[in-house]
RNA sequence: GUGAGCGUAGCUCAAUGGUUAGAGCAUUGGACUGUGGCUCCAAGGGUUGGGGGUUCGAGUCCCCUCGCUCACCCCA
């Protein structure tokens, strides 16, 4: 094959596309129920966003970002994630201005340089939402929900909805201490990349799969015991608000979120139907992005959705996904035949119905086979007798009941 | 970046180192010169991912390369 996608990426078509085109309606009837609103943001951004924002020492600064000079010689890059462009957004349009919260949604592709996996790709879609202006549990409360509801309109209701409190920059710091203090004699147990983490990033420790780091991490301390008053008085509400919602979640103490911007609430929405990249959605608040952005103090959360993930559940859920049928086939005999068939597709197409047509001089029985195969519900057959009789034969291709009906009527009889 | 597995028709897969690489499904046409589905017949479709090597002979064995997949790191 001369001509490949690049490594990484692919093209959605039907029947696939209609199951994206599912999702994304279904997001936004939700989430504009909730005071969301669509915020629409460029795909690239000055690369010095990403790396404000993402961390310095993230994986996905480090490795994963496509970026490149422009003609200028600017560093540009594509967006590797959607927060960091709505925030810059929101303070470079002020819209910290406008009636606090603000509330935005956005869809479309990211860009990540990985090796793709089940689950992973380089360009990928994620649904997101971003809320600004507000600090209370409420909101955490409120924005779980809000996901909650969005994936029971699809179908989905055995998912595992994950949660838990990674502190602030006051109790955040002690935590990290007290998981050093933790694993100084057992280091030697740990794999590589633990004892690497141990360094650079204890409480990544947390959610290794390697088994020997399982058992060794048992009775380390958790987050949760170390958060300041305040922040453990947020997760308490935020918990209590869940119950009173009737959203069924656990505390995963060993959740941690790979960008640094996180504060407070994370979440994670996993799925069993998945590989091993399972979480089909992710997000949690970030009270200080804003304001190290150089906007004003300005607590905010957020989650994005892994379309292909999503895309990937409902697939194994639901077989229900086909591309729409033809409400008509015109089955033709002749040129003149084919002429008349324009002009009443035409008439049936404006009234919303769709028509599709025999082409190429075909033999009746390849143009019936062809509307079955498309799934027509009625199949017109237009010939000579009919030009000349002024009355057309359909077929109802569900029942086999066929009849006639005057040209001049077919809409009345299609609608 | 690391590791493993796999590359034969559009798809799913056959073919002991040995003739011209086959089958099912799918596509197109026909059996009915104006009636779909079921059945039957036929046709099109392949540089066996690519390159090199061993051999009288390679889809099959060896090397390289590219691609795909899964996993690790990390993440939606």
């Amino acid at each position: 094959m001369k001509y490949t996608a690049l490594k990484g990426v692919h093209d959605i078509f039907p029947p696939d596309v209609y199951v994206w085109q599912k999702v994304e309606t279904t997001a936004k009837e939700v989430f504009s129920v909730y005071g969301f609103h669509e915020i629409r943001v460029p795909i690239m951004e000055s690369t010095d966003i990403f790396i404000r924002s993402i961390g310095e020492t993230s994986d996905i600064v480090e490795k994963e970002m496509y970026t490149f000079p422009d003609k200028a010689n600017r560093s540009i890059t594509l967006r590797p994630e959607g927060t960091a462009p709505v925030v810059r957004s929101f303070i470079e349009n002020h819209l910290y201005n406008q009636p606090s919260p603000q509330k935005f949604f956005y869809s479309g592709p990211m860009f990540r340089y990985e090796r793709p996996q089940k689950g992973r790709f380089r360009q990928f879609y994620q649904i997101g939402v971003e809320a600004f202006g507000v600090s209370e549990a409420r909101l955490d409360a409120e924005i779980i929900s809000m996901l909650k509801l969005f994936l029971e309109r699809l179908g989905l209701t055995e998912l595992n909805f994950e949660v838990n409190s990674i502190g602030c920059e006051k109790c955040r710091p002690d935590y990290k201490k007290a998981l050093i203090d933790f694993f100084p004699d057992k280091v030697g147990g740990l794999c590589p990349d633990c004892n690497r983490r141990y360094t650079q990033n204890p409480l990544r420790i947390l959610d290794c799969k390697v088994a020997a780091c399982i058992e060794l991490r048992k009775g380390a301390p958790q987050v949760i015991n170390y958060l300041c008053i305040d922040c453990k008085e947020h997760f308490e509400e935020f918990q209590s608000l869940l119950r009173l919602l009737n959203v069924t979640y656990i505390i995963n103490p060993n959740m941690v979120r790979g960008l640094d911007y996180y504060t407070r609430t994370t979440f994670e929405v996993t799925s069993e139907h998945l590989g091993s990249q399972k979480a089909v959605a992710a997000g949690g608040r970030y009270d200080r992005l804003v304001e190290e952005f150089g906007g004003p103090p300005t607590p905010a959360i957020g989650f994005a959705i892994g379309m292909e993930r999503l895309v990937e559940i409902l697939k194994t859920h639901n077989s229900t996904f086909r591309t729409p049928a033809p409400g008509a086939f015109l089955a033709t005999i002749g040129n003149d035949a084919g002429r008349e068939s324009l002009k009443i597709a035409e008439k049936l197409r404006s009234k919303g119905i769709t028509v599709e047509l025999g082409y190429e001089g075909a033999s009746l029985k390849s143009q019936m086979r062809k509307a079955d195969k498309l799934g027509a519900n009625y199949v017109f057959i237009i010939g000579e007798d009919e030009l000349k009789s002024g009355k057309i034969k359909w077929k109802n291709l569900k029942d086999g009941s066929q009849g006639e009906v005057g040209i001049k009527e077919i809409e009345g009889f299609m609608v």
